[in-house]
DNA sequence: TTGGAATGTCAACAAGACTGACATAAAATG
DNA sequence: CATTTTATGTCAGTCTTGTTGACATTCCAA
């Protein structure tokens, strides 16, 4: 079918096109990280802190190698990471009762509020852009980041969503 | 004007959409930086040549400082990079005739070979995304991106658009 | 009960950010 | 025209955050 939407699907794929889309990426990656890191500058903390703490928020009690297959990083480099997170008492843990192996993870009270500290910087950013854009575009950009992540971590995302 | 569409505004700005797309874009970056990573891996370079890469073949003759402002980073940073891809003649350099400060960055032929594969293989995910989504859906995606960048990389995405 | 698999920790190293000090060239100022 | 200031780029050292390798602990299956 030749039809006007096909002709245009094909039309709109150009490599200018495409272009625009890596180099958007890559600009927008560096304004969605900004706020977050100005606040993560005065603790001494870095990006790698921010992800765990997000995350250790959104999955309370996950263990390591969970918080592992999210983050995507070797658990060596998590676990500096959370060295520094649990002696700063931002992150607690327990020892599984079942699984005596496994390190349960939870945010403190000073770690939630570090944590909702950034949030609100990353979430007052997003909420403006999505303000600006409107919400069918808003749509269109979820659309395409999903499509844009490795099966895997789509998954990963998808259980996140519903959690 | 309290009607649709303004409510629909509103209730669509819910944390928990603000934080789906915090985490979309998360996973998506990890997406859209796998491919040209594992290409970069085989040859012992890493995401900071790529960006040189890319941009000094979308700017031809740009000498360094132009490229930071681009780039973000500090030059004592890029400056590292650049040494690589020099030594290894991946790109040229060429003092400026009016000034004589300024060095001038081409890519060498093996250094447009390299940039050709690093932009096929992450443009072939983005025309998948592209593809999956629609070009309505793509229309939104540039629109929240391009509102998500910091006003100044904003202009400087715009330029490299017309340019 | 013993050997293998899984979970997590410690140590050493590499890439790529950063700041600071500096060399060179151009521009501005007296 | 000499001298100071500014701009561009380089070199050295440090820090964060990735990596691999070696290891301790715990669980489970043979």
């Amino acid at each position: 079918m030749q039809n006007d939407r096909s002709r245009e699907s094909l039309l709109f794929l150009t490599d200018e096109q495409l272009r625009q889309g890596i180099e958007g990426m890559f600009f927008a990656y560096r304004g969605f990280t900004a706020d977050p890191d100005r606040i993560l500058d005065k603790y001494n903390y870095g990006r790698a802190h921010h992800r765990a703490l997000h995350f250790i928020n959104r999955v309370p009690g996950t263990n390591v190698n969970n918080l592992l297959s999210i983050l995507g990083v070797t658990k060596q480099s998590l676990n500096r990471v959370l060295r520094t997170l649990i002696k700063n008492e931002l992150v607690s843990l327990r020892i599984g009762t079942k699984d005596r192996r496994e390190r349960h993870l939870y945010l403190t009270e000073s770690g939630k509020s570090l944590e909702k500290q950034l949030s609100t910087a990353q979430s007052h950013r997003m909420r403006e852009a999505y303000r600006q854009a409107g919400p069918d575009a808003v749509a269109g950009f979820k659309q395409v980041l999903e499509a844009m992540m490795d099966p895997k971590l789509q998954v990963t995302y998808k259980k996140l969503r519903v959690s």
